[in-house]
DNA sequence: CTGGGTGCAGTTTTT
DNA sequence: CTGCACCCAG
């Protein structure tokens, strides 16, 4: 096929043609590709043209064509839209479909493209490995590592440097900083080795240059030790070693045929490869990406430095802002031979929203200095469908949050009512929290509510407190430690009121449900008959799938929601039931035994354990509800993070606050902790404070990129003369005055 | 409109 | 403990 045919099957499809710069992302031929991709631009629509020119015009293997992107659900969507225009084609084209089959394309999230390789290709020292999901690296580390565990005064000049791990709320205790009279509690030090092990690996620390460095970066090295020795020792693999061990192979006899290719089909080497988003991409993927087209060149990233959410994640908007630096490090080839494309026409936003944010991110000081942003990119440039004379970019206010949030919901009454929009799903509330408590989304979603506009807020936090999920905790709990005497032993009140909370609601399903308590009790009873220091033949899934069988659980699964819940938290169980047992090899948390001294009863140990490690964890992770509905159902409003909204275009935003201060979060402080000892040192360098600002004006620029028709602030007066963004309130329109003015 | 004092609640996101 | 909302004085 001929790159114009496919053009102009596109543009069929489509009914329009494609812009002169997406055109030249689509057509470029080999070497490097840096797209600098504003929002609205159409970027995924052009990475899906790019990957159907390689199969259809250049006629490469699907095979040979790696397309990552940063979540699962972006990958899916990615492979549907390249899956819809492959059957288009084959419409016109009914001879390529036995020909080509997309289904070859190497495409996914890094780290399922990792593991999946890895396996095909038969990787030994990946081999047989466990890979370890988040809930897993965390029982993992709160029962294995050392760094965790040792009780003695070992690893006090770690706890003191990286005394920020260490601060913060802890709602297992209920406190707010680490008391230093005393060691760090457990939950703590599972938290902090989980954010300084995964940033080693994904920063690329170099354990050699860390060997000279000055204390305590000694214990940080004998902890990481630790961790990976036990890793290894138990064959696990987290998120982070997965992209390590991927890295080696690359270096590996199976590795360089995966990567080059033998000649046959099975193995026809890395031809191309793209990345979406990958202002999110974190050094090693970095590290990874330029070791897969060494070879080739032919690497493609596509993204938007000014939308980077992702340093929590180790991802630094450097990669993207460096790009050409890199390639140029890297294939040693010069800075002319990457080719850089901006798509800078913006098709989403009314022309004054397009204005309004792209000055407000360039307004700031902190986003100009060299290095901040791409270099020479272009102002966005309106183009879309939308337009009119009407004010798009505008604030509600009030005296205070309740009353900026009544005025927020008259408004949208208003909208309603006169038929400007038709359903409250073309709106969408964007907060920092989506709690509905005082200080986030509580006083929003009340006036919302109060004049009968549904809210949609699918993450607010309270999974553990719905009747199924606590009525089977409460059952389980019930059968393992029918007395609470282990539960007595436990500490933090919040643990113990939340299984108390769970009892209750157990109990009441138990008076309605005999034949649950029936079974619970008769469960009580027959290991009440099991000898002292003896394994008991049911393991805790046993025991939780039994609960399940019976009613009302049974019939709950009518209920998708409560399904959901309970398929969360059956799987939430099974990954208890497989953490390795310390010191057992073979056996493991889900299996049950007898205590040593207390006759009947479930080893006082392993309940204590389970309630510090596993409800511990449930309780501080503060689960998230189901998001069952992808889309908003039409007649709700829905509230959502900034980091949710990210991708999604509405027709009216609304976005709370003007008056926020940068933070310097563990994640920006962990960079800096061991910027001397990358492999690579970084090619931009700012200050922590720098870069929390420059986070923090990136979170809202997405934020407002949303907006399609309206971008409104809701910002209580005080917002409006002071803070940091302060100035923001001076450039925009009060709606209510604006209304006043023109007698509406 | 600003600044200081008081009181209260306690992100977010992903593999 | 910190940051934010809110109130009040100037």
């Amino acid at each position: 096929m001929d790159i114009n045919e496919l053009i102009g099957i596109v543009k069929n499809i489509q009914g329009y043609d494609l812009d002169s710069q997406q055109e030249k992302v689509v057509k470029h031929g080999k070497g490097p590709l840096w797209v600098v991709a504003g929002p609205g631009s159409g970027k995924t629509e052009v990475l899906v043209l790019r990957t159907l020119k390689l199969v259809f015009v250049d006629n490469l293997l699907p095979s040979s064509i790696i397309i990552t992107t940063f979540t699962e659900k972006a990958a899916n969507n990615l492979f549907e839209r390249i899956l819809n225009y492959t059957n288009l084609i084959f419409k016109e084209y009914p001879e390529l479909e036995s020909k080509i089959d997309v289904h070859g394309l190497k495409i996914g999230t890094l780290h399922s493209l990792c593991n999946d390789i890895m396996l095909e290709n038969k990787n030994q020292a990946y081999e047989n490995y466990k890979l370890l999901d988040e809930l897993e690296q965390y029982l993992f580390i709160f029962e294995h590592s050392d760094l965790a565990n040792e009780r003695s005064s070992k690893y006090c000049p770690l706890f003191e440097k990286f005394e920020y791990l260490f601060s913060g709320f802890d709602p297992v205790t209920n406190t707010f900083r680490w008391n230093k009279e005393r060691l760090p509690n457990k939950w703590r030090r599972t938290n902090a080795s989980i954010k300084l092990f995964n940033r080693m690996v994904e920063n690329l620390i170099d354990l050699e240059k860390l060997k000279d460095a000055e204390e305590p970066y000694d214990l940080v090295i004998c902890a990481y030790n630790d961790y990976v020795t036990k890793l290894e020792e138990h064959r696990r693999c987290d998120f982070a070693h997965l992209q390590k061990k991927f890295l080696e192979f690359l270096d590996t006899p199976l590795g360089l045929r995966f990567l080059n290719g033998d000649g046959t089909e099975t193995h026809p080497g890395v031809k191309y490869v793209l990345v979406d988003e990958y202002q999110d991409t974190n050094p090693i993927q970095e590290e990874i990406y330029l070791k897969l087209s060494k070879g080739t060149h032919n690497l493609c990233v596509v993204g938007d430095d000014d939308q980077a959410l992702y340093r929590f994640r180790g991802g630094t908007v450097d990669c993207m802002v460096t790009f050409k630096q890199a390639c140029v490090n890297t294939f040693g080839i010069k800075p002319d031979d990457v080719t850089v494309i901006f798509l800078n026409t913006n098709y989403r936003s009314h022309p004054d929203i397009v204005y309004y944010y792209d000055d407000y991110i360039k307004s700031f000081p902190s986003m100009r200095l060299e290095g901040a942003r791409v270099e020479y990119k272009p102002p966005l440039d309106p183009k879309g469908k939308i337009s009119g004379d009407y004010p798009s970019v505008a604030y509600i206010t009030g005296k205070t949050i309740n009353e900026t949030a009544e005025n927020f919901a008259i408004f949208v009454e208003d909208l309603i009512k006169n038929e400007i929009i038709e359903k409250p799903s073309q709106c969408a509330l964007l907060m920092r929290s989506v709690r509905e408590s005082a200080r986030n989304a509580g006083p929003f979603a009340e006036a919302l509510r109060n004049r009968g506009i549904s809210v949609y807020n699918p993450r607010s936090k309270n999974f553990l407190e719905h009747e199924e999920t606590a009525g089977i905790l409460g059952a389980f709990i019930s059968i393992i430690d029918p007395d609470l005497s282990a539960l007595e032993s436990v500490g933090p009140p919040n643990i113990k009121n939340m299984v108390h909370f769970w009892i209750n609601e157990y109990k009441e399903i138990a008076d309605k449900y005999p034949d649950l308590s029936n079974y619970v009790n008769k469960s009580v009873e027959s290991i009440s008959k099991i000898p002292l220091d003896n394994w008991i033949k049911v393991n805790i899934l046993d025991i939780f799938y039994h609960i399940l069988a019976h009613e009302p659980f049974n019939e709950w699964r009518d209920d998708v929601e409560k399904t959901y819940r309970l398929g969360q938290l059956s799987k939430i169980f099974e990954t208890y039931a497989s953490v390795p047992y310390p010191g057992f090899p073979g056996s493991d948390r889900g299996e049950l035994r007898t205590g040593k001294t207390e006759d009947g009863t479930i080893s006082f140990g392993w309940r204590k354990t389970f309630y510090y490690a596993l409800i511990g964890l449930l309780v501080s992770a503060g689960l998230d509800d189901p998001e069952i509905e992808i889309l908003t159902p039409p007649d709700h409003l829905p509230i959502m993070t900034v980091h949710q909204s990210k991708g999604l275009e509405f027709p009216f935003v609304f976005v709370y606050g003007l008056k926020q201060k940068p933070r310097l979060d563990d994640s920006i402080l962990l960079e800096d902790a061991f910027l001397n000892f990358r492999k690579k040192p970084p090619l931009v360098n700012f200050t922590p404070e720098e870069r929390a600002e420059q986070d923090l004006i990136r979170f809202y620029y997405v934020a407002y990129s949303r907006a399609q028709y309206a971008l409104i602030h809701l910002v209580p007066k005080v917002h409006l003369s002071s803070g940091f963004f302060g100035f923001i309130g001076k450039k925009i329109i009060d709606f209510k005055e604006k209304a006043k003015e023109l007698g509406a």
